[in-house]
DNA sequence: GAGCAGCTGTACAGATTGTCCAGTCGCAGC
DNA sequence: GCTGCGACTGGACAATCTGTACAGCTGCTC
């Protein structure tokens, strides 16, 4: 697990493409006032350090056609945990899979095209023998969608964010 | 919530650019064996059709040094809600939030520095008058990262998935 | 059979990327 | 105080990509 310490212009580097993905080095240098051979430089090395993972599309499950967003609980019957992540992983509207502290539970990400489509889905996931039992909880509001951004300041030592316009 | 239908192409598209995302319209088009103008046109329909929300940089906490990461179940006083949806995103270290069915409840993912420093973030994040009670598990492993490609493939009528290589 | 949407192939100007280089700056070690 | 080193600057170059446009072809609908 190599941690990258990051700098204030890595953060605000990266703070910059989170914002507005489609500038490019050249502008976002310009924008930081720095050359381009060093934003490139940066990003270089966060990319190759494993700070950024890469720049692949966020796709919005609800624009195509799985507006319903579900956590569920999963107790695991004991020695099944290979085989269960195995089965999930074969579930597309599985987003994503964690093992969590607790009696060898696993918390999943599900998705499903209508809260009838969910008991679907949820049928699907436990439909397999390593899987005792299941508790669901549907997403009602997304107040604060995944992001990165209030983290890698705080990582850069950039306080007190709030909306730097510039 | 416009649904956006997306068909072979669109999904191999997505899939492409989820892949490897650095190749460009260009390298896509010549790979689904399109012309660039039809993969400039797809793509430009799913972005401004939201299935596309942006391609900003995936950054890793574990890298920037936050490599501990929980799931957090809190119980809200009732009428509390938006107060405390305000206090949580003031926090850098809570990546996202949702309200989930439950007796008026929230889930969040939370990052720390270390098992020791998730003290610090849950003492913060429970340090608000409209938290009645938190529930926290730790993420030990995570089988399965977020992903996007199974959905999109099954959106698309891409059934079986894995490794179309090429 | 006409009309329309979508795809193909092609073209062109403008901008960006990946690289490389010499010069400068700030800092640590001797 | 001086040397060495890493990082940044400003500039340059070829190769490539992007945004955009246009004419022709195809398949499907009315």
């Amino acid at each position: 697990m190599t941690t990258v310490s990051i700098d204030e212009l890595d953060g605000r580097l990266l703070e910059l493409l989170a914002r507005e993905p489609r500038i490019g080095v050249q502008e976002a240098a310009r924008r930081l006032g720095v050359a381009r051979g060093t934003a490139q430089a940066r990003l270089e090395k966060l990319r190759t350090g494993g700070v950024i993972r890469g720049f692949g599309p966020e796709v919005d499950p609800a624009a195509i056609g799985f507006p319903v967003t579900a956590f569920a609980t999963l107790e695991i019957k004991q020695g099944q945990g290979l085989e269960v992540r195995e089965h999930l992983r074969g579930v597309p509207e599985v987003l994503e899979l964690h093992t969590i502290t607790g009696q060898g539970d696993m918390l999943c990400r599900l998705v499903a095209r209508s809260n009838a489509d969910l008991q679907r889905v949820i049928d699907r996931v436990v439909g397999f023998e390593g899987i005792v039992r299941a508790a669901t909880a549907i997403v009602m509001e997304n107040p604060v969608p995944l992001r990165m951004v209030p983290l890698v300041r705080e990582a850069a030592g950039l306080r007190a964010s709030d909306e730097n316009r510039g």
